[in-house]
RNA sequence: GCAGGGGUAGCCUAGCUUGGUCAAAGGCGCCAGAUUCAGGGUCUGGUCUCGUAGGAGUUCGUGGGUUCAAAUCCCUCCCCCUGCACCA
């Protein structure tokens, strides 16, 4: 095998020029003209692109592409999402010269200047997003380079002011209270596993402990710390630790005792000052009270508490939690005799399921917790894996099943009665919860990060029932693929709250209009972005410049508001006005499941605020992933691991058109996909296949345009009839962005019928030259290359630009559909027969059913549908006594009826008459000879073959289902000729 | 826990909204045949079990139910994946 000359890279690259200089992707307003508007959620400048990443690019792609064949106009535009963390972690990458991305530089010749640049997290991002853009010019994408922006350009967060000074003239922006990560020396960090600001900790969650106040003597206060607040009502006591020291915080007119470690991340979130410190044993002969609990509460010690944890002081509730059961136990005979009275159950789970683990759990007698901790075989306090078991699967059991039994909130479940102590807690001490890690984190100047609160944080208002509901309400007029996620998006919104708009810290970002030593949050700052698309195709043109785009430009523009900027000449404003409206609504915004919390949710707040109704988008498709075989997402990890090609390798190997192809058909849109490339191979080679095949149409003569003269043969008209229905079927699937499904109508079930076609002897120039023409043009969507290669020379200019095939271009004859399907009906059955034979039969017999046996058909295909496949026999046979043409056969029609099933549907009858259905399978003949080997075939009716059917399995024959009698090879027992009536059958050559 | 998705033949995946044409599409793998010196590629057929007559039996996570009829509808349980927030 000779290597193609040209690399398929360069043929590739070829095209993809010429797309370029054709201006294809430049989008053009014209007036009148539907058009079609679709985004996909620009990336984050985070690192190189991967053949995972092109599943919904490529589709994305695939989708404009039809769109632009349907005759609309489209407006197809890309970005880079430079804001947040992610530029700077990658510049950070490049400073230290980590191994892995400088391999990556330097295989894109980058020289040291230019590897030295890209430590600037800016020039990073710009650098990234070109890559991008590269990148999807590369699959074969066709995207308007003039509206290309980053999050980082000057115009853009001209834009992104404006936005925000507008949100908050609105009231949607709003300042409180929040608590984020800080590091006491380098000040606000971010904790995320990419661990860009942190050394350690990265997957660390924030723990949200209640502070439970019990009051001393004198009047001061032991704070318990406690994940579950309602079980406050069952609390028999207090643990300290053994040798602690306990410090006074002093606050908000309280003096509160907790441990050191405690009062640091107290004052840290909440203020105030510190006191004396005193031994914790000072305090073993107090006790102390909380109005919840009916007795004082004993102060005791014991090892399970953890200083560091909480406020190293524990509240004990024996009956529900392992721990303080199991530490019950362990105490000396006296304390606990104190203790053991007090216990008592605050909430009763109930509906366990048979069999279920927490059956298991909590089976037997006894308080829940002593259950769960004999249950798990635990006794000591030394069994810590065992009783973090124990206690998360009770606490877990307790929170889905439980209800409680004592205190105010009798028969609440235990979820709302927990939010409802604690909010009893925070009427009376706004400090009534206090935060941690759940693991160290420490930042990378070595300080170890703490969490503190910013009194002062500015929000997006997402909870404001009035915003939420406008969300609502247009979120119903909307498309969704899948459909799903309108329900899923409805759940969403109810616990969508507040959300931090503004950060401080070292990355990318719009300085806040309001307060400029705040940077707009990455997300935030990615909402309503389509909109600004528009407008930068002008300053890409250099027709406008970014310190024009001011406030009052914007408001003109999106909205009509006000004269607009005064430096703008106002027939350019309108034309930017003009434009906007032209374009808006969008039609698609499409972006991966990982954007359905994150980024459609806001997306849409931002458009429901800040547009009229009118304007808000019109769809949300979201795709799936591309997994690695461990079934997450494919990382770089999985490139370098050789799990996944790089994209040059990738391309070189499959080319462009066959990864596009590959996304399609490897699986739902809405579903995970496992990278596999043996399957992607095949994709690829299925290109090559059509490739292949429309060559040869076209080399047929394809250019023909002929229309189908009346009298062809009934292939033709079935050829034809099929080819319209897949011409259908990929259009609908491709209006419901059903790829798969389309891609498989294109490229695997047209292959299948030309294949039958042509065995059945099918060669109609005409029809197999607008074949070609056609499906030529049903390419580009998918496999955009080939499609030219192959359309060369055959259209005026590129396929591309082609109109999309109508299924009116062929010819449809449901009768011919009719009449092949029973010819295929009858090689399945012929096929299974055969499967018994060891030595293929002589001859082949098939006998056309007798007229009458049409006429009981009649009868059947009246019958409801389920009596007709049931077999209501009688009242067929009443029925059948009713038609006078049936008289002479009423013994027979009893017979056939309990012998023969009727068809499953009356599509599947078969020709109309008996002369129909001989012609048929005499013209079917030449095929069944090569396809089955069998080298004589007879076609006979019913009524004349007995003298030929020495088995009898003529009475077999219905319909539109000839009997069949195979003779045996060796033993030529057929009677030559001599019945009594000659039969009219011929034999095939 | 809450929310969403899913469990289909050796594997990957369609079908499930609108029950019957479903022993269940397509791909991969495997088997046989054709082409070929051979390999690869391509093409054809086969690939749950039994069967020399188009048939029968048993299948679509488990166990029930509805129905003349269930992969498809309802209920139960088991298992898996994803997200749960400032992280793009």
């Amino acid at each position: 095998m000779q290597p193609q000359p040209p690399s398929r890279i360069s043929r590739e690259a070829h095209w993809q020029e010429r797309w370029r200089s054709a201006k294809l992707g430049e989008a053009r307003r014209v007036p009148g003209r539907r058009k079609f508007f679709l985004i996909f959620a620009y990336p984050g400048t985070s690192g190189f692109m991967h053949i995972g990443h092109m599943r919904g690019y490529s589709l994305a792609d695939a989708l404009v592409r039809y769109h632009r064949m349907r005759g609309e106009v489209v407006f197809f535009p890309g970005g880079a999402h430079a804001s947040g963390l992610p530029a700077v972690t990658f510049a950070a990458r490049v400073a230290r010269r980590d191994p892995d991305t400088m391999e990556s530089l330097r295989s894109m010749h980058l020289d040291d200047t230019a590897i030295r640049d890209l430590e600037v997290p800016e020039n990073a991002a710009r650098f990234l997003g070109e890559a991008y853009w590269v990148t999807w010019e590369r699959f074969g994408m066709v995207m308007d380079r003039t509206a290309y922006v980053t999050t980082i350009d000057p115009d853009y967060q001209q834009f992104i002011r404006w936005q925000f000074a507008r949100l908050s003239r609105l009231g949607y922006l709003k300042q409180k209270s929040y608590f984020a990560p800080y590091c006491p020396r380098s000040g606000p960090v971010s904790v995320d596993p990419s661990e860009t600001d942190i050394s350690q900790g990265g997957s660390a969650e924030v723990v949200t402990y209640t502070l439970v106040p019990f009051t001393l003597p004198d009047g001061r206060r032991l704070l318990a710390a406690t994940l579950r607040p309602e079980t406050v009502f069952g609390a028999t006591n207090l643990w300290v630790a053994p040798g602690e020291t306990l410090v006074e915080w002093k606050h908000h007119g309280h003096v509160d005792l907790l441990s050191p470690p405690a009062l640091a991340k107290a004052l840290d979130q909440w203020g105030g000052t510190a006191g004396e410190e005193i031994p914790a044993s000072a305090f073993l002969a107090d006790q102390v009270t909380i109005p919840w609990v009916p007795h004082p509460l004993p102060i005791l010690e014991s090892r399970l508490v953890n200083p560091d944890r909480g406020t190293g002081i524990v509240m004990s509730v024996p009956a529900h939690a392992p721990v303080d059961w199991v530490a019950l136990e362990g105490l000396s005979p006296t304390s606990r005799g104190t203790i053991e009275p007090l216990v008592r159950a605050v909430l009763e789970v109930e509906g366990i399921p048979q069999g279920s683990s927490e059956q298991e759990l909590l089976k037997g007698s006894g308080w829940p917790a002593q259950r769960a901790a004999r249950n798990l075989g635990i006794t000591t306090l030394e069994q810590s894996s065992q009783l973090a078991e124990a206690t998360e699967r009770l606490y877990r059991a307790e929170l889905a099943r439980g209800r409680m039994t004592v205190g105010p909130f009798v028969g609440r479940p235990v979820g709302e009665a927990r939010e409802l102590v604690r909010e009893i807690l925070r009427q009376a001490d706004e400090a009534a919860e206090i935060r941690e890690f759940s693991e160290p984190v420490i930042c990378r100047c070595g300080e170890r990060v703490v969490i503190r609160r910013i009194p002062d944080q500015w929000f997006l208002a997402y909870g404001d029932p009035q915003w939420k509901s406008r969300v609502r309400e247009h979120a119903r007029t909307m498309q969704f693929l899948p459909p799903e996620y309108r329900e899923e998006l409805e759940t969403i919104l109810d616990w969508f709250e507040d959300r931090p708009a503004v950060r401080q810290g070292r990355w990318l970002g719009t300085p806040f209009p309001l307060d400029p030593r705040w940077i707009i949050e990455p997300i935030a700052d990615s909402t309503l972005y389509p909109a600004y698309y528009v407008v930068r195709r002008f300053v890409a043109q250099g027709r406008l410049k970014p310190e024009q785009l001011t406030p009052s430009f914007f408001d003109h523009v999106f909205l009509g508001e006000g004269p607009g900027e005064p430096t703008v000449p106002p027939e350019l404003q309108s034309e930017v006005r003009q434009e906007f409206l032209y374009w808006y609504p969008l039609d698609v915004n499409l972006g991966g499941k990982e954007h359905k919390r994150v980024h459609f949710p806001p997306f849409l707040y931002n458009h429901a605020a800040l547009l009229p109704p009118d304007l808000n988008p019109r769809c949300i498709v979201i795709n799936w992933w591309t997994t690695s075989y461990t079934g997450e997402k494919i990382s770089k990890k999985d490139v370098k691991g050789g799990a996944v090609p790089p994209v040059d390798d990738a391309l070189a190997r499959w080319g462009a058109d066959g990864i596009r192809l590959y996304h399609a058909i490897a699986g739902s849109l809405f579903q995970d996909v496992e990278w596999d490339p043996s399957t992607c191979s095949s994709a690829s080679e299925r290109v090559d296949e059509v490739a292949r095949i429309l060559r040869g149409l076209w080399g047929r003569g394809g250019d023909a345009v002929a229309g189908m003269a009346p009298g062809e043969r009934h292939v033709d008209r079935w050829f034809s009839t099929r080819i319209s229905e897949v011409i259908e079927r990929a259009t609908s699937h491709l209006e419901s962005a059903d790829f798969r499904s389309a891609a498989q109508a294109i490229y695997v079930d047209l292959v299948a019928i030309l294949r039958r076609y042509e065995a059945r002897g099918g060669a109609h120039a005409a029809l197999l030259g607008r074949l070609a023409h056609a499906w030529t043009r049903m390419l580009v969507p998918f496999t955009p290359h080939v499609a030219e290669e192959l359309g060369e020379g055959h259209f005026p200019s590129l396929v591309s630009s082609e109109s999309w095939p109508q299924p009116g271009e062929f010819l449809r004859d449901p009768g011919a559909l009719r009449e092949e399907e029973t010819l295929i009906a009858l090689e399945e059955d012929i096929a299974a027969l055969l499967r018994t034979w060891k030595s293929p039969p002589a001859e082949a017999r098939l006998f056309v059913a007798s007229p009458w046996k049409r006429w009981v058909e009649e009868i059947r295909s009246r019958a409801p549908e389920g009596d007709r496949r049931r077999g209501d026999i009688g009242g067929f046979m009443r029925e059948a006594r009713q038609d006078p043409r049936l008289t002479p056969y009423l013994d027979r029609v009893a017979r056939y009826l309990s012998q023969v099933p009727a068809p499953t549907s009356p599509s599947r009858a078969g020709p109309q008459d008996p002369d129909t259905e001989t012609a048929l399978l005499h013209d079917a003949l030449p095929y069944f000879v090569h396809r089955f080997g069998i080298p004589r075939w007879t076609v006979l009716r019913e009524e004349d073959g007995g003298p030929y059917d020495p088995l009898g399995r003529r009475t077999r024959a219905a319909p539109g289902r000839p009997a069949i009698y195979l003779v045996p090879g060796e033993d030529p027992a057929s009677p030559e000729a001599g019945g009594s009536s000659r039969p009219r059958a011929r034999s095939s050559p």
